[in-house]
DNA sequence: TAATCATATAATAATACTTTTATATGACTT
DNA sequence: AAGTCATATAAAAGTATTATTATATGATTA
């Protein structure tokens, strides 16, 4: 049932994370890793995941793969979407991450320098 | 997170055909496992473990356990819930199972007899 | 009271999922 | 071309989930 694999890939508080993120702005692998705290395998695998439901979809750009929400997910499962969004609203941990997406997006700065730790959260 | 917990709660093909069938009416244990073909103890597991999530509860009466959808969960996921309800029109084996548990409300047999394999599916 | 029935749960086995560490690949930089 | 970087994936270990079988409990019935 594809409704259960939809719910199966979003019942992990990290693919929660990683998609709240999504929701402002297409982000590229390096960036959630250092937004969200994750090792490098795990953010793939997690984007693998959200990506094998149809959830995400992505493109390389030079040694970059940016991934954003599925066009096709949003309209199919509209209804879902909102709800999950809105719901997103009432986890701190949720808000915080917006919160530093959101300052390393008013920074103005790279991808690799956010890697090298230039903003601290 | 608790939208995790109940996205996971939602995430088995098996809970979601309980909701289903619940959505139209309070069942008892042994209902559910002639209607959906599941034995005793998954039954009872999986009641189990859409009730941890408080999205279930139930009561006794007699020898029987019936639950039904907490209204509580409804009213905090009005829209979760009513998405979907929606969403489950999709699935042929939900609109099969609802139209058995329709045949099964119309025979005016009681629980006892539906075991007994006095309506067959 | 003994037997039966509905349900829950314990114990085990079987699957599935997640994390970690290490390695592979393909692109960019020098 | 050699080195570095971003990403993916393989392999292994750890953890969680599900199914199955057997047993326990508490209520009903004979």
């Amino acid at each position: 049932m594809e409704l259960v694999n939809i719910l199966k890939a979003l019942s992990d508080e990290t693919r929660i994370r990683i998609l709240n993120l999504l929701m402002v702005k297409e982000l590229c692998v390096c960036e959630l890793e250092v937004l969200l705290g994750l090792n490098q395998s795990n953010a793939s695998r997690h984007l693998n995941k959200l990506s094998s439901a149809d959830i995400l979809k992505s493109y390389k750009k030079g040694q970059y793969v940016y991934y954003f929400i599925n066009s096709d997910f949003i309209k199919k499962y509209q209804n879902l979407y909102e709800t999950l969004r809105q719901n997103f609203n009432n986890y701190d941990i949720l808000m915080n991450d917006k919160k530093n997406l959101d300052k390393y997006i008013l920074s103005g700065i790279s991808c690799e320098d956010l890697k090298e730790g230039k903003l601290k959260f």
